[in-house]
DNA sequence: CAGAATCCTTGAAGATACTG
DNA sequence: CAGTATCTTCAAGGATTCTG
């Protein structure tokens, strides 16, 4: 989506999509089952969910660990390199509570 | 687009948008005119230059200034607000860095 | 030059039903 | 429990035309 002239753009594009930041947030928390998380982020939907999860897997930001166990049991976790975005979200965050006195000035 | 749950999600709505990182990214390097920035961002079309430039001034990110002339003049500028965007896209690069080593891996 | 207004396309997201 | 497979919806984005 967006195109490498940007060199942010790879961040961007993972982070991208209405609920990944909210999967990212969540799996912050700590190691987690799929019902889990969907009952955490609901309403959304077990594709999205899939969908998503499986995004950041590719990119190695999230790590599945399958049980096979009947009920299949199936843990999601942040990697090591996903543990780093928490240092994203602080600049992000940072950047946020310096909004409300800037925006409209200069 | 991102519920309040999550710390992040504000700024993340305000990158959001197919083009909007790559206009910031722009006026990082100074002031620029509408003109100039639908050459630099080609293909981009005026419809959303324009949508995601209003948008950013609306958040306090992006300031407007009008040249009353004829031919009209239209600069675009980062307000201090703005410019502080730049610790984030250099918290992501850093990021990214780490990406090539770190996917896949664990 | 810098846009506003309009119409059209596309794909992410959502709903639903089924399964190992 | 944790998915997969389809179908549908809706809004972001794109193309085009017109204007102060």
């Amino acid at each position: 989506m967006l195109e490498s002239t940007c060199p942010v753009g790879r961040t961007l594009e993972l982070l991208e999509g209405k609920w990944t930041l909210l999967i990212v947030n969540e799996l912050l928390g700590g190691v987690k089952r799929f019902g889990q998380l969907r009952r955490s982020l609901h309403p959304i939907s077990q594709k999205i969910l899939t969908e998503r999860l499986r995004a950041l897997e590719e990119r190695g930001v999230v790590k599945r660990t399958i049980y096979s166990e009947i009920p299949p049991h199936v843990e999601y976790q942040l990697t090591e390199h996903g543990q780093r975005l928490r240092t994203i979200f602080a600049t992000m965050k940072a950047w946020e509570l310096t909004a409300e006195s800037n925006s409209r000035s200069q």
